[in-house]
DNA sequence: ACAAAAGTGTTTCGGCTACACCCATGC
DNA sequence: GCATGGGTGTAGCCGAAACACTTTTGT
């Protein structure tokens, strides 16, 4: 094979995506129903073919944009798998994203005529191939991203209260952070801006919704959270 | 093209190697005089085509090997870089490493005899392609790790001293460490074994050297340090 | 009245920082 | 004696953690 004026072995390259959203306190999983052999009907991540054209990045907002209708994801790659037996139908070589989703904006109906669903991760089915390895290394680097900087914009609806973020924290680290500590110290990152408005639903007293600032003071590497 | 079962079209897929070596209190890169159009007689990182039947991990190992002599190199994944125009010679994508050398224990001979250079990371020449963009990858994500887990088990000789554990450090990050807290702070995490042999080649009084524990005690995540 | 979250304040504790200080030795 | 790194100790500061306490309001 040919490509440009090199002459070597080709590969094919896919991505996986590990699509993320949240949802009534919980982090969910879009996973996929596939329709080809082998693991024909197994439980996969969204993926697809790379095309010549097109770096990974592009392939994963392209294959996010068709299963969600959604083209602002926030994207970040994991890792590449690569063992030459990963995938019994062939060789396939495959770069790893997550990618995180703000659920409540996506297209439902679309997601569900591609024979999608999400799944909450504490009720995974069991995924083909090394698609849960995937899975856990991008919920350890999604771990070590919200550690540093404070994360949501991509995952929570346009506004929020404290305890929306708070839960969110919870979800990801599958620990209580306590509430006072933890307002105190996203507070004090100044990222967030406080509205006028409230939110009665989730409390008698009412929390006051914020939103992430347009533009973001630079803040310091100090851990946001530990773990 | 046809692999296995699936029919797409294929993409040529390289790797490319950041290898670092420290030596004489600086981090030491390895490039290569690029034998090929384009870019003919640039300066490249040390990279390599992957086989069909091998992973992007075997095929960095067989390309650090190859130009090192050595089989024992740290490697860790960095980034895949797959912009359809980053390399001018055809569409290929590179997925980048980096590699951790005792370079003490290298052969040197082998390097130069490939057109291979050692450069300190002070005086770098002109990377070829997106290479410079690997390398600050690289240093981003080594930096990272070092400080969560002492690293220097693959870049200092066998045994070391507490000052050249911290001028690796020093070299890393760019930084002036405390020697004081520096030194209870590594030693307090208990993965370095006290020999009974001293280096007096360094200071006037001798320092102990020291050596990595063969089997670390699992320790805090707790930054080792701050940057 | 009670429950439950909102929001603020306070105390404690551990670890990091910035040093001071003595030791050993070659020059 | 002096300079240099080796090695130990310590006071102060800062931030995290734990938790008390008050507010608000729907039931």
């Amino acid at each position: 094979m040919k490509t440009g004026q090199y002459n070597h072995s080709a590969h094919l390259v896919a991505i996986d995506c590990i699509i993320l959203g949240y949802e009534n306190t919980e982090l969910k999983l879009l996973l996929f129903n596939r329709k080809i052999e082998p693991a024909k009907g197994g439980w996969s991540l969204v993926g697809g073919w790379v095309e010549p054209d097109e770096s990974v990045e592009t392939a994963a907002r392209r294959v996010t944009y068709k299963i969600s209708g959604l083209k602002e994801v926030y994207l970040e790659q994991v890792h590449v798998f690569s063992e030459p037996q990963r995938d019994p139908g062939g060789r396939v070589i495959s770069v790893a994203f997550y990618a995180l989703m703000p659920i409540d904006k996506h297209d439902r109906e679309l997601v569900e005529s591609h024979g999608a669903k999400w799944f909450s991760l504490n009720e995974l089915p069991e995924l083909i191939f090394d698609h849960q390895e995937m899975l856990n290394m991008a919920l350890e680097k999604l771990r070590l991203k919200a550690s540093f900087e404070l994360i949501g914009r991509s995952l929570l609806p346009e506004k929020f209260t404290l305890l929306q973020i708070r839960q969110l924290y919870n979800a990801i680290y599958q620990k209580e952070f306590d509430p006072g500590n933890f307002r105190k110290k996203i507070l004090s990152i100044k990222v967030l801006e406080k509205l006028t408005s409230k939110n009665t639903s989730e409390s008698r007293k009412g929390a006051f919704n914020y939103r992430f600032k347009k533009v973001l003071p630079p803040y310091r590497v100090n851990a946001l959270v530990k773990y």
